[in-house]
DNA sequence: TAAATCTACGAAACCGGTTTCGTAAATAAA
DNA sequence: TTTATTTACGAAACCGGTTTCGTAGATTTA
């Protein structure tokens, strides 16, 4: 009973290869007596079809890719459960992939894709990510790309963002109406969109209160916490120190926490804080943190619903759908009055 | 150029299919010559040779799955991490099935790797699970299991774990040595073997204290937050309330915070708490978090190095093998002195 | 009753590679 | 010079399914 295959099944019944196929595949060619027979044997002998040849004449793996800067970070951990939650009645099966956000990384593993591995990509770029020519080429070889979050603009796929923009908007001003006149904002990449973008709304926030954008309050951090440590405890160090801060990224709460802890800066009196951040601990903390919280289950639920279509249907229209989903300020103690 | 394959490689070249093939491999029966006529056009064509027509024949897909409860925890983000670390160089890709603590749904997962869409498989058990037939059902189609973590201990398969016992052990005598005498144990399962691990190490202290063991000290928390929201409540406003706390799981640590916010009970004066988690925030919750910190991207790492092993060299041999990285101690705020 | 249509199945091609085995030509050994 | 051995390659089987196409026999239609 070892190695069950449909060749094995076809010699017990005395059937061909290509009956015992249709039969388990429910062919209208083949009899219901028949259908029956076979069926309960497959059931009796627990045979399982070898899923890569089952998909080698369909060119269909039924594997599709989520390739991720880290998976460490809420955000991510999160839309993967959306993905998983989409994928998952369609048959299909998640393999992640970590850029640890290296362009280098990412263009190796968009490359293996062309083997066929997976039938599409959900794609969120790596910080280091600025040329495009990677994702085209895979594009070009016709296995479809959906973004989510850290998109490539330029690029005719699909993308399924938040409101960058009007968040760090929302965030900036809520910092203005709170009292603070010398808002920093902290970002990871000069080159990311979305971080562009966060940018843009923070100097437009600004512009529309007839503030100055200061180069000297927008700070981009790096990738090893103990430098960021430095970077922000200089910033609050400064003579005229920021009172407000806007964090573009998850990584950076706690950073900005353990500064202040050391600074002996408090929370909201001395500067006021909202971070992009879905972490569930935000409400322990204190002061309580002030979120930008992004709709990270939707955001995945919503990238991989695309994707399947466009792998079901082949609907190749609209390459240039674009979804954006709202986040939400969630008003707590760190950017509070006090 | 659309669809290059080896047969339009041979086609261009005027060779077989088996020649262009073996000299793709390297193979010794091609001349030195030959393998670069070959390799030259391959590399000009961008030939990525199919990965699972390849696999079909060894019967390899170079495909490993990772299973695990969930992937909003850091222990678990983080062991992926090492898991990827350890597999990536080796050429193995790592797919992830979530069970959502599950034991339906983890049965399911298993029964699908029969298929032989995966090489082998990296398993930590959801909360659910007692059975072990599910298991032992994927192993004598001799599809390698690793554990790590959540274990079946009586399954003979490699495992990888922590000191659990011993770690509770030495939280319980932390706390006992903090002046507690009123400890209390939340766990999130009682059939779970590190659970139970756990809670023994938790009674031995007690024990070796000439304490009792006292079952309203013993909680078993739910899936669902609210919920154990109102059991944590419930136990910290008993009129014999608990002066420390040995939370097993990382998901608890936001609940104790917030109860004790809401009663406003005072960490460590009133009560003191441990907790088994790798929340890299730990530090900067106030008070900081006392922690059991687990080697989350060592087990990761090790027991994807189990696999790859036996993968490679079908060493079938110490099934039993068993190693244990010691979890570590973080004495921080919230189980100290005042 | 003859012709047309269905029903149910099997043979064989196919997906895209890998590997075994056979062999002609070149080279080395006797 | 003859025989043994290497070298370099091709034909074909194989991995485990799916799908196209052909067809015998039963059934329906004219």
């Amino acid at each position: 009973m070892k190695n069950v295959n449909i060749r094995a099944l076809a010699r017990e019944l005395k059937l061909s290869l290509s009956t015992v196929s249709k039969a388990l595949r429910d062919s209208y060619e083949i009899s219901a007596a028949t259908k029956e027979r076979v069926r309960a044997l497959a059931a009796e002998w627990n045979y399982i079809p070898n899923a890569y040849a089952s998909s080698l004449r369909g060119r269909k793996s039924k594997n599709i890719a989520v390739v991720l800067p880290e998976v460490a970070d809420s955000f991510f951990s999160i839309a993967i459960n959306g993905i998983e939650a989409a994928v998952k009645p369609k048959g299909y099966h998640v393999i992640i992939y970590l850029t640890h956000e290296s362009y280098d990384g990412e263009a190796a593993i968009l490359k293996d894709f062309q083997s066929g591995r997976v039938d599409g990509v959900l794609l969120s770029v790596s910080r280091e990510t600025t040329r495009t020519d990677h994702v085209q080429e895979l594009m070009d070889k016709e296995v479809p790309v959906v973004f989510f979050d850290r998109v490539l603009e330029t690029l005719a796929a699909p993308k399924v963002v938040t409101d960058d923009a009007e968040s760090a908007y929302k965030a900036t001003t809520h910092l203005l109406s709170q009292g603070c006149r010398e808002i920093a904002y902290l970002g990871i990449s000069e080159d990311l969109y979305i971080c562009r973008q966060r940018m843009e709304g923070y100097r437009q926030a600004l512009r529309d209160h007839q503030l100055p954008v200061q180069p000297r309050n927008i700070l981009t951090c790096a990738a090893d916490a103990t430098r960021n440590f430095q970077l922000v405890k200089k910033l609050l160090q400064r003579a005229n120190r920021p009172d407000g801060i806007v964090a573009s990224v998850e990584k950076l709460t706690t950073t900005v926490y353990q500064v202040c802890q050391q600074l002996q800066l408090h929370m909201p009196g001395d500067v006021k804080l909202v971070c992009f951040s879905n972490l569930e601990i935000a409400t322990i903390l204190q002061p309580s943190l002030t979120t930008i919280t992004q709709p990270a289950f939707e955001m995945g639920k919503t990238a991989a619903e695309m994707l399947v279509k466009i792998l079901e249907k082949k609907v190749l229209t609209e390459k240039d759908i674009r979804v954006v989903i709202p986040s939400e300020l969630v008003v707590r103690g760190s950017s509070g009055v006090k």
